[in-house]
Formats: structure tokens, sequence, C-alpha cells
DNA sequence: AACCTGACTTCGG
DNA sequence: TCCGAAGCCAGGT
């Protein structure tokens, strides 16, 4: 079936997410041009990661921490960003004012 | 078509 | 900082 321009424009949008960078859900959303499209944003991780070859980790909430819950994902998810050069705080959150990918256009 | 669901977000308290 | 409630989106049933 054919995915909605929502959708498309989701995972282009997480496709071009740099090495080195994260974004947010929200920001995602955002990005791909409905601000409240988060949830969208997080089916589409579930569901295209595979078939899409998106770099899923790379895309963590807003408040600069990992969604994935322990043992579930989380350890993975935390490794992948650590090996580029994303670092965690003591409370195992990223420094979004550091880190976020911020296109030219934004 | 109605109802449920989720790797969300924002707002209050 | 932590928790609950409400808002939102599209795909699956």
């Amino acid at each position: 079936m054919a995915l909605s321009e929502l959708t498309q424009r989701i995972v282009n949008t997480i496709r071009s997410v740099p090495f080195g960078y994260v974004v947010t859900y929200g920001y995602v959303a955002r990005l791909a041009g409905n601000p409240r499209a988060a949830r969208q944003v997080s089916r589409v991780l579930h569901s295209l990661t595979r078939k899409e070859g998106l770099p899923w980790h790379r895309v963590i909430n807003s408040q600069g921490r990992i969604s994935l819950k322990p043992m579930q994902g989380y350890e993975e998810q935390r490794q992948h960003l650590e090996n580029e050069g994303i670092a965690f705080d003591a409370s195992g959150k990223v420094d979004l004012d550091r880190f976020l990918w911020r296109p030219d256009e934004f």
C-alpha cells in the first residue's frame, strides 16, 4: 500500500539525519510538515526501519532521553549514539543544544 | 466505520 | 523532577 505524504516525508527526514547528530520525534514531525505528528514518527520507526534502512537510533524524545526501555533497545541505542560521539550526562540525557541536528532551512 | 494502540509532547500540579 | 491527563496521527483490527 502507498504511504501517506506525511509518512513519506518523515522517512526522508529521518534518513537525512547525519552521523553524530540526533533529532526528536516532535522535531522530525515538524521538519516533515506536521508538528503534531510525533506519534506517527514512532510508528514509522517501528514499521519501516528495516525496510527503509533508517538510522533509527538518532531519534530520541523531547527531553533528550532515549524512549526505549531497558532490555528493549535502550542499551543498543545508547551504544550506537556513543559510538557516534554523542554524550550522555549522569541522568542519561543528551544535550540537545549541542547534538540536535538543525537543517539549514530551519 | 468505530475502536485501539504506540520508541510522543505539552501543560499543570 | 515526577506523574497524570489530554491532544494528535495513521495504520491495524
